[in-house]
DNA sequence: CTAGGGTTAG
């Protein structure tokens, strides 16, 4: 199998430079301390000056030397000037040294010697309180300058501004603003910024469309509020408006237009993008590289995007955002193998691995369950010491989670001091998956206790963690809970969530009634979750009207059209089962295969059900004949018949009599160690059958033994399985 | 005589 070589070809090649026998390889060291371990803590985790493009930045006062010389230099003097102060100050508020900038005009304060606070220090003093991102200190610094008098001109009346907005408090920058007698055409920038910061894209644009003095940056600033506010189409009205009225393009507005095309996949506007950037000459900046490659990405186009690295890779410059631009980009595309090879690459070529580019590693692994080079990944995290971040800490926590190891993945998740939301939705989503309601429910209260205000992903997570618990009563509460403690307006996936709750519990009146009382009958989503707990209660008529309703709205897929097709047979309605195949046929509609692969010592060996391409398969049939012996002495009976229709289960699976991770699990046990822990994944959901032979086969042979299927995890032990037999 | 300050993004 195609897929099963490439996955084996991926894993061998991470795993020789990357294990642990050869400590002094060049792969090996990152160098890691030096590039993250320096970085300034105050900044935003990716704005730092320093890491800024090449082609673009100013030169500032960089990273910690830096600072320290020019402050050395700064305390050898005896006058200290006024510009003297300005230099260091500002320099603090650039380099991201926002407290060291507020302590330096303390220290200007208290020094008797020193001259007075002009708008040049000012200046740099607001945008450190900007940085700090707390008004306290800003507020204070404003107040100071007006009692004492200081002269007000556009520039650092500007800085006012920009340090309300960066502080959270858009309705003063606007007060402020409006108070202001001469405007220039930043102050309208900042403004504009402020307003798209705080989600007001109508009052945005209507201050754009009256403001006098419209640059570059005010249009850069209108598209990209348009589209990070979800208003794709419009941006693009507003691109083309740009284009008419003859506004020079500068790399911020190649890059947010990159982004546009690529969010609205449209590849015509981003080769022709493409084309003006060649056209400008602007092949070689960094940021509009970045920016153009993770456009072929998103578009799909990895070839293109693969040309842009190789050509630009020739220049000297800021390579380390290239890599991991590409790196995402095959996680994107579902190719992990490549992402792996790919990163291998930048090892070789002795650039670092960063917190940014292992955030994308990381998801390559959970996505392909290769737990072994996640734990490769998880070796680099380790060489960062405490200095990685919550998008690092949440991908390895999400790579263990979904590589079947939830403890690893508790372990990591208890060792981040800084948890952000994110990192809590994670953790929380880890234990949902697993059928670990209640203690989902635990991480929720507990990140609620730390006072961390939950999002709708969080929302979205506890009731998926209460319905596939079965805690009905719970998951009311929280949907309740959610809209009058949270303020979070139910999304489609909040509503389905809910019809899951109801459904699998048995509720089906319940279900069916909450899809009408709350007008979504118009998304497929639901009706196909109300079609699966039809299957699983075996009730027949909402099965027909749920599929019904999906016919109507030309949503059935293969999973829909099995599923009821099934449900036909199993209720010996063969006509109508057949008539549904048949159309299925027709529309061209194909159910996807089974399979199930195990890693092994980084290669991983993929079966299909009556898999016979291994060299060991005589071995592995006859151990697993003499198993399902085993486990029928034990008490097994075989309920292959309640699934011989199932819904994701191949026609010949029935005839071939083993499903795929049967013979997955049964070549685990023969290849390794008595008593090491299985990880089998399978593409689909798996059947009851097998679950129920599993638990068996847990006991029988001694072995914890993880299932990951298309939607969750099933740990089994001692012949019982962390979901309780609801799933 | 000169220096030194503010906006947009991934």
């Amino acid at each position: 199998m195609a897929r099963a070589a490439r996955k084996a070809a991926a894993a061998a090649l991470l795993s020789p430079p990357l294990s642990s026998s050869s400590p002094s390889s060049a792969a090996l060291q990152p160098r890691a301390g030096r590039y993250l371990l320096g970085r300034n803590t105050g900044a935003a985790s990716s704005g730092a000056p320093q890491e800024r493009a090449s082609g673009c930045g100013q030169p500032c006062l960089v990273g910690a030397r830096g600072f320290h010389d020019a402050r050395r230099a700064f305390d050898g003097t005896s006058t200290r000037s006024l510009p003297a102060w300005t230099a260091i100050i500002s320099g603090c508020a650039r380099g991201g040294r926002h407290a060291d900038g507020m302590r330096a005009f303390a220290e200007m304060l208290g020094d008797g010697g020193a001259p007075a606070p002009n708008a040049f220090v000012l200046a740099g003093v607001l945008r450190c309180c900007a940085g700090l991102g707390d008004v306290e200190p800003g507020r204070r610094v404003h107040g100071w300058m007006l009692r004492r008098g200081v002269r007000q001109d556009v520039v650092l009346c500007n800085a006012v501004l920009d340090m309300y907005a960066k502080c959270g408090h858009h309705d003063r920058a606007r007060r402020a603003f409006w108070a202001m007698a001469d405007k220039d055409a930043v102050s309208w920038n900042i403004v504009l910024s402020a307003c798209l910061q705080g989600g007001d894209v109508l009052g945005a644009v209507r201050l754009f469309d009256e403001s006098p003095l419209r640059d570059t940056t005010s249009w850069n600033t209108i598209i990209s509020g348009l589209v990070r506010n979800g208003c794709a189409a419009e941006a693009l009205d507003r691109l083309r408006q740009m284009v008419r009225a003859g506004v020079v393009f500068n790399h911020y507005t190649y890059s947010t237009a990159f982004s546009l095309a690529s969010m609205l996949s449209l590849l015509g506007l981003g080769r022709q993008l493409h084309g003006r950037v060649v056209m400008a000459a602007l092949e070689d900046d960094a940021f509009v590289c970045c920016s153009l490659m993770d456009m072929y990405c998103k578009c799909g186009e990895m070839e293109a995007a693969l040309s842009i690295f190789d050509r630009w890779s020739w220049f000297t410059g800021d390579v380390k955002f290239a890599w991991s631009t590409m790196v995402a980009g095959y996680v994107q595309n579902g190719r992990e193998e490549e992402a792996l090879e790919f990163f291998r690459r930048m090892l070789r070529e002795g650039v670092p691995a960063e917190q940014f580019i292992l955030t994308s590693v990381a998801a390559a692994c959970a996505n392909a369950g290769m737990v072994e080079q996640g734990r490769q990944v998880h070796g680099f995290v380790e060489k960062l010491g405490h200095a990685f971040d919550a998008p690092l800490a949440s991908a390895i926590v999400d790579m263990y989670s979904k590589c079947g190891s939830l403890e690893d993945a508790c372990r990591m998740f208890d060792r981040v001091q800084a948890k952000n939301v994110a990192l809590w939705t994670t953790m929380l989503c880890s234990y949902a998956s697993y059928g670990q309601g209640r203690m989902a429910l635990e991480i929720f209260n507990r990140m609620n206790a730390e006072k961390i205000t939950p999002n709708e992903i969080t929302l979205v997570a506890v009731l998926s963690a209460c319905s596939h618990s079965g805690l009905v009563g719970e998951g009311d509460h929280y949907f309740k809970l959610m809209q009058e403690e949270y303020g979070i307006v139910p999304s489609t996936e909040h509503y389905n969530c809910m019809v899951d709750l109801y459904g699998r519990a048995g509720l089906l009146d319940k279900a069916k009634n909450f899809i009408e009382e709350n007008n979504i009958s118009h998304e497929a989503i639901v009706w196909k979750t109300l079609l699966s707990a039809c299957r699983l209660h075996k009730h027949m008529e909402y099965a027909k009207l749920a599929s019904e309703k999906l016919g109507q709205l030309e949503q059935c897929d293969d999973g829909s059209y099995v599923l009821m097709s099934n449900m036909y047979a199993t209720n010996n309605k063969w006509l109508d089962s057949f008539k549904l195949r048949s159309s299925m046929w027709k529309r061209k509609v194909r159910k996807q295969p089974g399979q199930s692969w195990i890693h092994l010592k980084n290669a991983v060996y993929t079966f299909v059900a009556g898999d016979m391409s291994h060299p060991r398969s005589t071995e592995i049939y006859a151990y697993l004949e003499k198993l399902m012996e085993r486990l029928k002495e034990m008490g097994y009976t075989s309920r292959i018949d309640l699934v011989v229709h199932d819904v994701e289960e191949e026609q010949r699976e029935t005839a071939l009599k083993f499903h795929s991770e049967k013979i997955a699990i049964a070549f685990g046990i023969i290849s390794t160690p008595v008593g090491m822990p299985l990880r089998i994944f399978k593409n689909l959901r798996f059947c009851e059958d097998c679950h129920e032979a599993i638990k068996f086969i847990s006991r029988a042979a001694d072995r914890e033994i993880v299932v990951r299927d298309l939607y969750r995890f099933h740990h089994f032990k001692s012949g019982s399985c962390s979901c309780e037999d609801f799933w």
